[in-house]
DNA sequence: CGTTAGTTTGAGAGGACTCAAAGTCTGTGG
DNA sequence: CCACAGACTTTGAGTCCTCTCAAACTAACG
């Protein structure tokens, strides 16, 4: 399969933010790496360090981190959006946070030396930084807020609304520990409705 | 007053994470204009589009929405932290966020079109601006996390961690939205303790 | 020194939790 | 293609935490 199929989608992606001069897209061509995760595969193991940002071209990816033995799921992501353990990629640390796949799902894979590269040959990959990071950041604000809504009916509407074209696709059991409730909360508020 | 006494702890804070040449110190001096505000004064308003950021260089302001007629404190920020209602100032737009003051303030305001003017002039600004807000996306994330601690008395436990320098210099009141809990219950769990 | 905002205390109701068990789905091997 | 094991989801009963509503108390400010 070509490069040129491939980077279609993630190139549209960059595109939202900045224009691509040729050589940044040859660049980029040479540093995303297609990759393809099955079912249920660890993405990342909270135990490294975040050396990769994943960039989603289908399929579905869930962070979690253990809390008193259980999992907790963290947030979700689906096509066209970046995922890598935030604080451990952006400071090469450890986090908490692991990654793995609810579905099998295709992607670019990018290592951070090649983001840094990137970064120090072209300023427009700031600015993109810059822009893309503060849509996430909108994400974030939005999720604060929803988490301060009181009951377990309101969260959980709240989240069929923001992951609409996805939550049909995740488990029972994740979406509660994702809202902070228990699995029998979630499917008694899913059979009165 | 001079300038130069006041932009020192300004210029601390940029260089944590870039090296500020001549130049661009003096665009950002002739740029950012020290501000007071007295305690309890509306910093920002809602109905508003926010075009300034505030950078604190001593005091307490507060970020908050209204949700069913009662403010719901979003987060408090403190000394060397910027302040504004992200979305508003970021993608200029109307967002829910107002911002008030909790003491006497001061602070350097920065216009949103000043600070378009650097970002397009000064690449290391893009860099910082990238930087920094990774910054505060560890805040977040932290911050996500720790609202699905279960019970009041988790959260209130993990606040004071977060805010050990300031959670004495705000009313309970506004803890309480901030958490999410009610009045009634943070004083009990105050008054256990 | 009085008015108002902010905090504490009390009683009762309800939502979400825990523990327990039954029911359903999914995928693998015979 | 069916049967079974393991994972996932639902249902039930009882308990506890936090909420609401109400009132008293305290602190702050003009």
């Amino acid at each position: 399969m070509s490069i040129n199929k491939h980077t279609k989608s993630i190139f549209q992606h960059f595109e939202k933010y900045i224009r691509l001069s040729d050589t940044l897209k040859s660049e980029l061509a040479n540093r995303i790496i297609p990759t393809t995760f099955k079912k249920g595969e660890l993405v990342h193991n909270a135990q490294n360090i975040c050396s990769k940002s994943y960039f989603i071209r289908k399929g579905l990816m869930r962070t979690y981190f253990i809390k008193d033995g259980k999992e907790i799921s963290e947030y979700f992501s689906a096509e066209n959006e970046w995922v890598n353990s935030p604080r451990s990629f952006m400071q090469q640390k450890l986090d908490i946070y692991s990654i793995d796949t609810l579905e099998e799902t295709e992607c670019y894979s990018l290592n951070v030396k090649d983001l840094v590269f990137l970064f120090d040959n072209f300023p427009e990959m700031e600015r993109y930084a810059r822009l893309s990071m503060g849509t996430v950041f909108g994400h974030y604000l939005e999720r604060i807020t929803s988490m301060r809504f009181t009951t377990a009916k309101e969260k959980y509407i709240h989240f069929c609304e923001i992951y609409h074209d996805i939550f049909h696709r995740i488990p029972l059991g994740m979406v509660s520990s994702y809202l902070g409730i228990t699995q029998e909360t979630l499917s008694r508020i899913r059979a009165e409705k």
